[in-house]
This record gives structure tokens, sequence and C-alpha cells, in this order.
DNA sequence: ATCCCGAGGG
DNA sequence: CCCTCTGGAT
């Protein structure tokens, strides 16, 4: 099978395996989703859904956030890690919303990508899970490690595995795609040990031995 | 010691 | 390409 068809089928078997698959850092909120998804660098959702309720309650719109004061919120967030530059980022994302947006997270890639701390990463999780659209894939850890593991892409660098991956998939899946790619990883197949045993798709996964 | 749903800077 | 930033879980 050539890798266009191994990834097609790839997408709809995890499509028929995880048929209700939810981010636990989905919200209708924009602007929550948006925080959550800063917060979630180097860090487990476990940990980020631990903090974003009081979070939100404290800071319940970009103004409160873009004007909290120095050393507040990075306390607020200290348990998610990298707490400073995640916290300079939350703020000033937050102000140039506040100040070129009136307050409301955009809902462009180009507008996006101008928000400090926001790279593609964190911009298509906002377009696909907050706005419903799909501007590309969302490459991070997860969906780095198995487009590796599943033989989709030797790429490393994000730009060049999500260009690959869009190639691969329909465009009207990408959203879709990379969430499934992200919960099968989190699921079965995990960076420490993956559980192939457990593994659906085994049959379409090339296991060369490579991690 | 290693890893976690990254981004910015050199 | 590399490095740094950080706490918490395993």
């Amino acid at each position: 099978m050539d890798l266009p068809s191994r990834t097609l089928a790839i997408l709809a078997n995890l499509k028929k395996e995880y048929p209700e698959a939810k981010c636990s850092l989905e919200h209708g909120n924009p602007l929550q989703l948006l925080v959550s998804t800063i917060l979630s660098a180097q860090c487990t959702d476990e940990r980020v859904n631990k903090v974003t309720p009081g979070l939100f309650r404290k800071y319940p719109d970009a103004g409160a956030f873009a004007g909290a004061r120095a050393g507040e919120l990075e306390a607020d967030i200290r348990s998610t890690g990298f707490f400073n530059n995640k916290a300079k980022s939350i703020r000033g994302a937050c102000r140039l919303i506040v100040e070129k947006h009136g307050g409301q997270v955009p809902d462009t890639m180009e507008e996006l990508l101008e928000l400090p701390g926001v790279a593609r990463k964190t911009a298509n999780v906002v377009l696909g899970n907050a706005f419903g659209k799909n501007e590309g894939v969302v490459v991070d850890t997860h969906v780095t490690r198995l487009s590796r593991r599943m033989g989709l892409t030797r790429q490393k660098s994000p730009e060049k595995i999500e260009k690959a991956l869009v190639k691969l998939v329909p465009r009207a899946d990408w959203a879709l795609f990379s969430h499934l790619l992200i919960h099968h990883g989190r699921a079965v197949c995990d960076a420490r040990s993956p559980r192939c045993d457990e593994c659906r798709i085994a049959a379409l996964c090339p296991k060369t031995g490579v991690k």
C-alpha cells in the first residue's frame, strides 16, 4: 500500500476507534482555549485542567489577563511549568487582543500568529477547535512522534511535518486527523511505552523500530 | 533520569 | 540547526 492510501486507512480506522474523540483542552470559549493551549506546553493536560477552572474565574476575559499584576499571573500558573514564558505570552496576547481586536480572539491564521506566544500549533488548535476552521494540521509532540513511528514523514521541523501531512490528508479532515493522532498518542502510542499489542492500527504501522 | 497536546531567540 | 525556559509525575 502506498503512503497516501495508508494514511487514509489510518485516518479511517482512527475515526472508527475514537468516534467521540474529544480533546480535554477543547472549549467553546476561544480565549479559554487559547490560554489552555499556551499552558499546555511541556505539560500534561491533567495539570492544565487543574488550574484552569480557578484561573478563568479569576480572569474572566482578555482585559483581566492583560491587566494581571506583575508576578500574580506567574504564581497562578506556576504548577504548569515555564510559567514566566507562559505568563508573558498570555499577558502579551491578551493586550493585543484588547487593543487590536476589541477583546475578542481573532479567527484568522494571520492575526493569531501576530499574538506573542502563538505559533502554528496553538493557532491551528484555536482555529480548528474554537472556530471550526481547517487551516492546517496541529503538529505537537504526539503528532510529531506518531508521524515518525507510523512512517508518514521523516521530516523533523514542525513546518515540514505539517506540509507533509497536509498533502496526505483531505483538507476537511485536517483538524480531526491531528486530533485523532493526539488522542491515540495519549491512549496507546505514548512516548515511554507504546502498547502495540493493544493498538488497533498496528497492522498499518511499519514498526521500523524507529523511536 | 526522562517526559509532558511549545515558542522564541541565537 | 541548536538552546533555554520550569514544575510535576513516573
